[in-house]
DNA sequence: TGTCGTTTGTGAGAACAATCACAAGCCCGG
DNA sequence: CCGGGCTTGTGATTGTTCTCACAAACGACA
């Protein structure tokens, strides 16, 4: 009965509900439980049932969900029944290896330009493509209806490159540079920071490490 | 007065505002508003207010936060203040990638090695690191007091790297791999999924797209 | 057809996070 | 030493997400 207000949470989630789903389809299961999904995607089964319960009632009660059923009715939520072409600009170290990544393709994301400023990459192939000069990025965006850019420069660039990308009319971006870029509100943008991601480990670390000396110390007075 | 309990949300914009607060120092600023931070940061001034006031009181009313010593205490919060050693097991693409950028170190992990199970690729050196076999894993993570573990491997291998990892002694771990990681409790995981992270673009893509032609469709019938 | 075991879908409540709004406190100029 | 402008720190409020718990609905089987 709800109309369409899906949650955040719930949509980061619908990702990994439809890996899970493809396994099960490859190994032949008809159907499957909210709790088995929920051991599959590392979650419980209660929030499995009420994320599903957003896309509408699936599922039959006392059996559970129809797998392709299920996946057919993910993969269409999440735009996925058709291709969306993908630029990255900056071809470093990870700009090239987000380009040879085969779980785009995998997924329906088809990398269809590579860019960079440096004239010593430019023209060089990457993962099957040519790298192009930055200056291109417009007409090739209009051309090939790219509809999300990868932005993988350093940080000091990240911002103007999020410019250029909106000005191309790019409505969706993945940051993995290491800096905040603003941009309007209808475009949407996501941020992978490996290094920050790697300061929250640390915290924990930390964390659990002053725990243990304290503990310690305070074992050693005695108390 | 808070004894201490940071919120995850808290800890996961503390890296944020460290690099804002660097930028900062270099550039000479002596004191940063919370308005400022906020606006380097990408959020609001209330919340960095709130976030810092978990630390403790480390600003001057009618003036802002000391930048120096604002750094130093977010330092020490993310326990920042020691190296950490990391190891990247999965040398592909990916791999080479994440043992080459430089991001790592500047901010005190340092990667102590590297590893692999396919014979092509051990003996190789990488980023200035020899890859050895997935086997020696566990004596060089002991010997170099290794503490968090990078998985980028193909997803089939995660979860069994993942458990020589904790087995090895490592109670930290960041998965780059497209797959559900399940260890001890006491073990912390994160996980970076780049084609999760697509797909939660393609949703709202799609979703504007549905809107926009169902208002064009509206439109044709004179609605 | 009725009963039983199973599993969904969801209201209710708890936990967590974001935001608001303002008193408290600081600096400075007179 | 006082008043005004500014900025923090934080209660209070609102919004979001998670979890619980159970009625409703299904299949199977007698």
């Amino acid at each position: 009965m709800p109309n369409r207000a899906i949650p955040d949470a719930t949509v980061a989630r619908l990702p990994v509900y439809l890996r899970a789903l493809l396994e099960l389809a490859e190994g032949g299961e008809m159907t499957v439980s909210s709790e088995d999904l929920a051991n599959l995607a590392g979650v419980n089964a209660a929030k499995v049932r009420k994320d599903l319960s957003y896309l509408g009632s699936y599922g039959t009660r006392g059996v559970g969900y129809d797998v392709e059923y299920l996946l057919y009715q993910i993969t269409r939520e999440l735009g996925l029944t058709q291709d969306w072409h993908t630029a990255i600009v900056g071809i470093g170290n990870l700009g090239r290896a987000l380009a040879s990544y085969k779980g785009f393709s995998e997924r329906g994301f088809r990398i269809a330009a590579l860019f960079d400023v440096d004239e010593k990459v430019i023209g060089e192939e990457v993962g099957g493509l040519i790298v192009r000069h930055l200056d291109e990025l417009k007409d090739i965006v209009t051309d090939d209806r790219i509809a999300i850019g990868i932005v993988a420069t350093p940080p000091q660039n990240a911002q103007e490159v999020a410019e250029r990308l909106v000005d191309a009319g790019v409505k969706s971006i993945l940051n993995f540079a290491p800096a905040v870029v603003n941009v309007a509100p209808d475009v949407n943008v996501r941020k992978v920071d490996l290094s920050i991601e790697l300061q929250i480990l640390s915290f924990h670390l930390q964390r659990t490490q002053a725990i243990a000396s304290a503990r310690e110390a305070n074992r050693q007075l005695g108390g």
